[in-house]
DNA sequence: TTTTTCCTAATGGTTTTCAAGTATATTTTA
DNA sequence: TAAAATATACTTGAAAACCATTAGGAAAAA
């Protein structure tokens, strides 16, 4: 089965395995729904699932098609820019994950692995899984509630005062919470902190 | 002619469109390089462009197809997510806009209408278009280079002493400087401005 | 229920930034 | 080459941020 929302793509896949042994192609979709309610009446041997569909997104799919069918193997097609989804996807108990840049003989390759109870990881894959595994160490300290309140007004130029008075605390507080943050994520000053929170999706 | 670094999309666009009439695939192209190459020795009707090549740019194919062969009709295939570039593309003169969600009528009614000197842009296109004519009121005050430099420096944790002293200016002089950028960006300090910069690709 | 974390607030400093105006050499550009 | 823009530097004050430390009560976790 194949589910990507570009028919092209889909096309694409179509001809790349047409003549292929042992490869039939039973159905194709475009979205995510409707690929669950067709997995509720029919099963199949493998999936190659994209992981940017209009309404579910590629990572929780994964649950769902295992809970009706736990026999079916999972490939991930995804393209590089994808990285921070990788580690997810294959904890999730994805079979293969693929780049969408990939070659007919890859495809095949990975596709009779995987339904043989192998598994197949791009080469591209395993260098981000590393690097995942790497940048895990350097885990972002997490902040309370309020200091993610103060974080964003910082962020937004407000200053000590304005924060307090929004916030219905006295400004001794803010600067209290303004100097935890500073600390926990390592930063010398507010500018440093705004830069830092946005790299890191902090805000 | 095909230009895509995907072969699975290649093989879907060559499926879409084999049956058609009137509409022959001359050649496919998987990066931008070798693209060019073919173009000083042939030229082709319609070009099918995707915007994420591994070598090139997709922005910055189009002059450089244009100037080989100014007769060529360009269509960008993209997706979604880049609509930042959209408004530079149209202006630098392709002629047709789709998202790679494109059915096979949508894709033959393009590249026929731009063969014919018309021009074609997906509806999801001209929202982003407009939208793009609405922000364009807003631009950016434009900075000189030495502003870039100690914004970077500021956003970096720098306190004006330690910026002073890394390029080898006066203190004060980093002070005017800081004061000129807040001023131009509208800023009220330097945590606001880091944020700004960084929204708005500065950093 | 005990322990820990979080939010709150204070004291008392020092350092840095922000504001507003002025001024001069040096590049860029028209 | 002349005009405009840019980079440089200074003065003076006020405002805000930053630093270190302590501590009580509330809320959440063990």
């Amino acid at each position: 089965m194949i589910v990507d929302d570009h028919p092209m793509v889909i096309e694409g896949l179509k001809s790349l395995l047409d003549d292929e042994d042992g490869i039939l192609i039973k159905d194709c979709f475009t979205d995510g729904q409707s690929t669950l309610d067709y997995l509720d009446a029919n099963t199949v041997d493998v999936i190659l699932l994209d992981v940017n569909l209009p309404d579910i997104n590629g990572v929780d799919m994964v649950q769902p098609i295992l809970n009706r069918r736990k026999e079916v193997k999972i490939i991930v097609l995804s393209t590089y820019n994808e990285g921070s989804i990788v580690s997810k996807m294959i904890n999730s108990g994805v079979k293969g994950y693929l780049l969408k840049n990939v070659g007919a003989n890859e495809l095949t390759n990975a596709i009779h692995q995987v339904f043989k109870g192998g598994v197949y990881y791009d080469k591209t894959i395993q260098i981000i899984l590393a690097e995942a595994a790497a940048q895990e160490f350097v885990q972002l300290p997490k902040l309370t509630r309020r200091e993610k309140d103060i974080l964003n007004l910082i962020a937004a130029g407000k200053r000590t005062n304005d924060i307090a008075e929004e916030l219905f605390i006295s400004p001794l507080t803010v600067e209290t919470h303004r100097r935890n943050l500073m600390q926990k994520l390592k930063v010398p000053n507010s500018a440093a902190m705004v830069r830092f929170a946005m790299e890191n999706g902090l805000i």
